[in-house]
Parts: C-alpha cells; structure tokens; sequence
DNA sequence: ACCGTGACGGTAT
DNA sequence: TATACCGCCACGG
C-alpha cells in the first residue's frame, strides 16, 4: 500500500460517525482501493496515534470484532462501542440491533454517506 | 525470490 | 447458525 492509500483509509474511517460502524471491505471500497479489506487492517494498523482514529467503528463483514477475544484491543473497542450506544454481544453486534435496521449494511454507510 | 501470516470476504458444507 | 476453504494483497523473515 501506498502512503496515499493510508491516508485515504484514514479519511475513511475519520470520517465514519459515532454510533455507525463499517467493515473492513465497506472502508476500502468507499475509500476508491477495492478488495483490499486486509490493507484496511494493516493500514489502521501503521495509523499514527497522533490522529486519533475511530478505529472501534470498523468491524468485519458479519459485525465480529476482529481481535482475538479476551485482547487488549478487543476489550477496549467493545467498551468504545458500547459508549456510543451500540450492541455488542460475544464479540459482535448483534443481528438483533441489525434488525431494527435490515442488515448490517443499514449500520453501514450506504454508498451515498 | 519464496513463504508464512494477518485488525478480511464470499461461498460452500 | 457455525465451520471450512479458498481468494486476496501487502509485509517481513
């Protein structure tokens, strides 16, 4: 991945709204990479902690967190989450705050923001 | 250059 | 619903 691809993956995700998540591959699509889920990871992975990401609101394509459970990081983006008001439960978002809206990808940004 | 690995995704069992 | 598999792509050893 290019610098500039990074920096578009973090505009991406900067700009997702609290209580909204996204996937990994609904990122690297808005962000104009196309299937590149696992740079989205990589990449939010080399992000400076200067910019202060909402990397919490990315999850994968089923609503799972996507660090191993009991982690560091897997706690703290569940606390994060939960702060803002979403679901989460065994480590994902539940299909039933999914149902309240469709599917996930109603907790999603639609391709028009 | 080869190969294993991972903050993934979609399909098939 | 839950696994198993395989495709994908950049990194690091």
């Amino acid at each position: 991945m290019t610098p500039a691809a990074h920096r578009r993956i973090w505009r991406v995700v900067a700009a997702i709204p609290p209580g909204r998540v996204m996937s990994y591959g609904q990122v690297a699509r808005c962000a104009g990479l196309g299937r590149v889920a696992r740079q989205v990871g990589q990449a939010l992975r080399a992000a400076p902690a200067a910019l202060d990401l909402p990397w919490h609101r990315v999850l994968r394509a089923d609503g799972s967190i996507a660090f191993p459970p009991g982690s560091r990081a897997f706690n703290q983006q569940v606390r994060r989450l939960r702060a803002e008001g979403v679901t989460v439960m065994h480590g994902r978002v539940t299909r039933r705050e999914a149902a309240g809206r469709p599917d996930l990808d109603r907790l999603l940004w639609g391709p028009g923001g």
